[in-house]
RNA sequence: GGGCGGUUAGCUCAGUGGUAGAGCAUCGGCCUUACACGCCGGCUGUCGCAGGUUCGAGCCCUGCACCGCCCACCA
């Protein structure tokens, strides 16, 4: 045993990450068989941009989850992932290489970003962006996300997370990619995935189609504008209200509700564009709300999703002005579809709005209804929610594309009972799942027209006339997975047949980031690559992850799982809530009060920042608290010398005959039972008060009372020598979860072997040898010695005597006191500086105290 | 508009039917042979508001207010 003079918390985080490291001590053992797994489904951290307190939190509950399960004697499957695919990554490998992704270069092997040897860093190549092909473009993502992962991977470690580092995967890395494309074959095959040229809501700065699950409302100032259509009959007029004239051209129809009685009727009948004089029909729709400016509405191809359902549901024909980049393309008034009472005004009117952005586009539109007298009275101003794509900064436009889809509409029910099946922790999160899936609206949009993600593994013929062939895909086998379509050729043609008329082409597009995060229990697991290894770890046994992602991983996941397995993925899933700024707003990054995760640990420790996260319970939002941090690092610094105490004498140790010494050991085995209790139901907010509270109680009385009696050699001593050291192995093994550093630290002192890997404590190995002990009065002489230590300490603080004065006692108990009171009384004399004991009553209702100082000459 | 959660001491939070709690902060005291990064003690409350159920409500029921979040077809 080796127990350092002055124990301190310096340094434990490197010295214990490097020996866990080098001993494997969470190193996975896959020869176990399922049963005896614990397999964890990490969120994988999106790498490109920074590990934030709110990872810190939320990954600490896991990991307290992992060491406790462990201790329970699973083999826990804790990998660690990496989350380095999608458009963050895109944008920072753009600005960091000064390179832009061109899918129709063929791959450079040879290429290499300019590098500034001076700075030592990229240059920044100032002017044009250098055009890369997508593989190219995909390993320059892959080098810079690797050396953020090296960063993220030591912050965990540092941390103290119990990740078996040999289990790290990235979503751009082959066997994700490989698991992506082999999943959307699989829904491929059986009907589950589709392609369809339709209307789908874009952003116009990425251009690219983005899914449901990824919309955010903004409120934004817009305005109505009354807008007057005339009867195509000549004999009056209707005023309708929008916030987007500049879609006029765009108008198909009029719509309003069919009870509505000031419009019934309009039904069947033509009205004509302002403007651009079209002639389009006034039609009956429920989804028409009478309330809503004046009862009536304008359909446009396609300014929100209403317009959508309209054309859908009406049968209308399409009028799309709006292109991908967001500008009103050009068109010829007059031409089939585009038919005009005054073909001649409508392009001279179009012509002056063509090439401007919808926001420009409407100024102009306005200042021409003016001129018409079509605008009635002014625009009036109002603020109203817009749909944007949460990572865009310009409303989403609808534009007709081509894209790949994932059913999901006829699987509602299906997927409302797996959620429910599902056991959540907290569980009113079950109730935004439920929401989500309720709220479907359309199947999931997978393709993305982007390039740093998996590609789907499709190519098409090329006609003889040079059209693409999209109704035959040719498809690669699943051994040949991961493809590149844009590099690779399917079987049967040749290199030199891409893009020519009897060729091939590959499908540009790349998967929805969701669409490989959704697969993780299948990347982890090995799925159709190691079926023993999936066997023995899938279904996973916890999902952990934020709220905020219900909707997307969390049911995305469910989805596939569904799909490609018919089960749940897991059986729990835990979910954390978010670090809140002191102002109650969640922490985010663009804020610039945001502290460094690295800067956090080094200040307060690892454990202290891992108590503070342990305090936010499953699902609640909690405050950042550095506050809490120093509480935490308070109590580890007590357990080093609390331990250092208790391991200061070892010797003699007997059987446990003391009856405080008893006490405090039922009272230990109470609180393993609770802290096992609250851990199998993921409450470590709980586990750690509990532990917490009686470790302090530990130190403060129990250890107050006995520290001298245990001086001696004799029986005495020897039990509570005993009763403390068996003590502190159990508290130790209760801390070790949340704890990590300080009580390997301890456990070093006087243990082999790590106390991570250390038999959780039971509570029949607490009072192991107490059986003919009477609980009942261990517990009773317990309190009883803590409550007339209490009032004696409260005696000397009123009489401002220090614990050094010795002084002599005058007590009275309840009655039926006696008992206890013999029990414990030797302790609580000593423990108490009592060197004199004038009169000991048992006629009391209330315990009464009295004291006075003993001097030494008295 | 629909849904979920919250509202308890100055702060951060426990407390699901039986005399309102902890830590921090604050104030006072103490070198007591583990720890002054420590120890002991004191002060601190219309448990958001209004009704109801109950012998008894911080806790259960109803309504409302405020905070936060999720969702929504937002012309």
């Amino acid at each position: 045993m080796s127990i350092p003079e002055k124990p301190a918390l310096e340094g434990l985080e490197d010295k214990w990450k490097a020996r866990w490291d080098a001993d494997g001590t969470y190193r996975f053992d896959r020869t176990v068989p399922r049963a005896r797994v614990y397999s964890i489904d990490t969120p994988p951290p999106t790498v490109s941009g920074s590990l934030h307190v709110g990872h810190v939190f939320s990954f600490t509950h896991t990991d307290i989850v992992a060491r406790y399960q462990r201790m329970r004697g699973k083999v826990v499957f804790y990998p660690m992932g990496w989350d380095d695919n999608g458009l963050p990554t895109e944008r920072r490998v753009q600005n960091y290489y000064g390179v832009r992704c061109d899918p129709s270069l063929p791959y450079d092997a040879s290429f290499e970003p300019p590098f500034d040897s001076g700075q030592g860093r990229p240059a920044k190549s100032g002017a044009q962006p250098i055009s890369v092909s997508r593989p190219n473009f995909v390993e320059l993502c892959v080098r810079l996300t690797g050396q953020d992962e090296q960063a993220f991977e030591h912050l965990w470690r540092y941390l103290g997370l119990s990740v078996d580092w040999s289990l790290t995967y990235a979503t751009i890395g082959p066997d994700a990619r490989r698991v992506s494309q082999a999943a959307f074959l699989d829904a491929l095959a059986h009907g589950q995935a589709y392609q369809l040229e339709a209307p789908t809501l874009w952003d116009i700065d990425f251009r690219t189609a983005v899914a449901q699950a990824e919309l955010e409302d903004r409120e934004m100032p817009g305005a109505y504008h009354r807008i007057r259509f005339a009867y195509a009959s000549g004999d009056g007029a209707v005023e309708i209200d929008t916030t987007r004239p500049e879609l006029i051209p765009a108008c198909v129809a009029l719509v309003a509700h069919p009870d509505d009685e000031r419009y019934q009727p309009l039904f069947g009948r033509e009205v004509i564009t302002p403007l651009f004089g079209v002639p389009v029909p006034v039609r009956p729709h429920p989804l028409a709300d009478p309330e809503k400016g004046t009862g009536i509405a304008m359909i446009c191809t396609f300014g929100d999703v209403t317009d959508v359902v309209w054309w859908r549901e009406l049968g209308l024909p399409v009028r799309a002005i709006i292109q991908a980049n967001g500008t009103l393309r050009p068109l010829t008034w007059g031409s089939t579809g585009w038919e005009s009472r005054d073909a001649t005004s409508a392009q001279q009117h179009y012509d002056s709005m063509a090439g401007l952005s919808a926001s420009k586009a409407r100024t102009r539109i306005v200042e021409l209804l003016r001129e018409t007298g079509d605008l009635i009275g002014e625009p009036r101003p109002i603020t109203h929610h817009v749909k944007f794509f949460e990572k865009g900064d310009r409303p989403l436009e609808i534009v007709t594309s081509r894209q790949w889809f994932i059913k999901t509409m006829e699987l509602r029910e299906t997927l409302l009972e797996r959620g429910r099946a599902l056991h959540w922790v907290p569980s009113h999160m079950l109730a935004r799942y439920e929401n989500w899936v309720n709220g479907l609206n359309g199947d999931w949009c997978v393709s993305r027209q982007r390039f740093f993600g998996v590609p789907f593994p499709v190519w098409y013929r090329v006609r003889p006339d040079g059209t693409t062939d999209y109704d035959a895909p040719l498809l690669p086998t699943e051994a040949q997975l991961p493809i590149d379509p844009s590099t690779d050729v399917p079987d049967g043609f040749r290199a030199d047949q891409r893009g020519v008329p009897g060729g091939f082409v590959g499908d540009p597009d790349v998967m929805d980031t969701w669409a490989t995060s959704s697969l993780t229990p299948f990347i982890v697991c090995g799925w159709r690559r190691d079926p023993d290894l999936f066997a023995r770890t899938f279904p996973m046994d916890l999902r952990p992850q934020a709220h905020d992602i219900i909707r997307t991983w969390l049911f995305s996941t469910v989805l596939r799982s569904h799909l490609l397995e018919n089960q749940l993925p897991w059986a729990n899933t835990a979910i954390s809530g978010w670090v809140l700024d002191p102002d109650r707003k969640k922490m985010s990054k663009s804020k610039g009060n945001v502290v460094t995760p690295m800067g956090l640990l080094e200040e307060h420790g690892s454990d202290a920042v891992r108590y503070w996260a342990a305090r936010g319970g499953p699902g609640v939002d909690t405050a950042f608290d550095a506050g809490q941090m120093k509480i935490g690092r308070r109590l580890a610094i007590k357990l080093l010398n609390a331990s250092k105490f208790v391991l200061a004498k070892t010797t003699p140790a007997g059987a446990i005959a003391e009856p405080l010494d008893r006490g405090m050991l039922w009272r230990l085995a109470d609180l393993v039972r609770h802290v096992s209790r609250h851990l199998d139901a993921y409450d470590y907010a709980s586990a750690l008060r509990e532990t917490e509270d009686l470790f302090w109680w530990f130190c403060d009385d129990y250890i107050e009372l006995v520290k001298r009696r245990r001086v001696a050699d004799d029986a005495a001593a020897a039990s509570a020598v005993a009763a403390s050291t068996r003590a502190l192995s159990v508290l130790l093994r209760l801390f070790a979860p949340f704890l990590p550093f300080v009580t390997e630290e301890v456990w070093s002192w006087w243990q082999m072997g790590s106390v991570h890997r250390a038999a959780w404590p039971t509570a029949e190995e607490v009072v192991d040898g107490l059986i003919d002990a009477s609980q009942a009065d261990d517990h009773t002489a317990s309190r009883a010695a803590s409550d007339v230590t209490a009032r004696i300490r409260q005696e000397r603080s009123l009489l401002k005597l220090g614990f050094g004065v010795p002084v002599r006692l005058s007590l009275t108990m309840p009655k039926g006191s006696e008992r206890a009171w013999s029990a414990v009384s030797r302790d609580v004399l000593a423990g108490n500086n009592v060197v004199d004991v004038r009169a000991v009553g048992f006629e009391a209702d209330q315990l009464a105290v009295t004291i006075e100082p003993q001097t030494p000459d008295a």
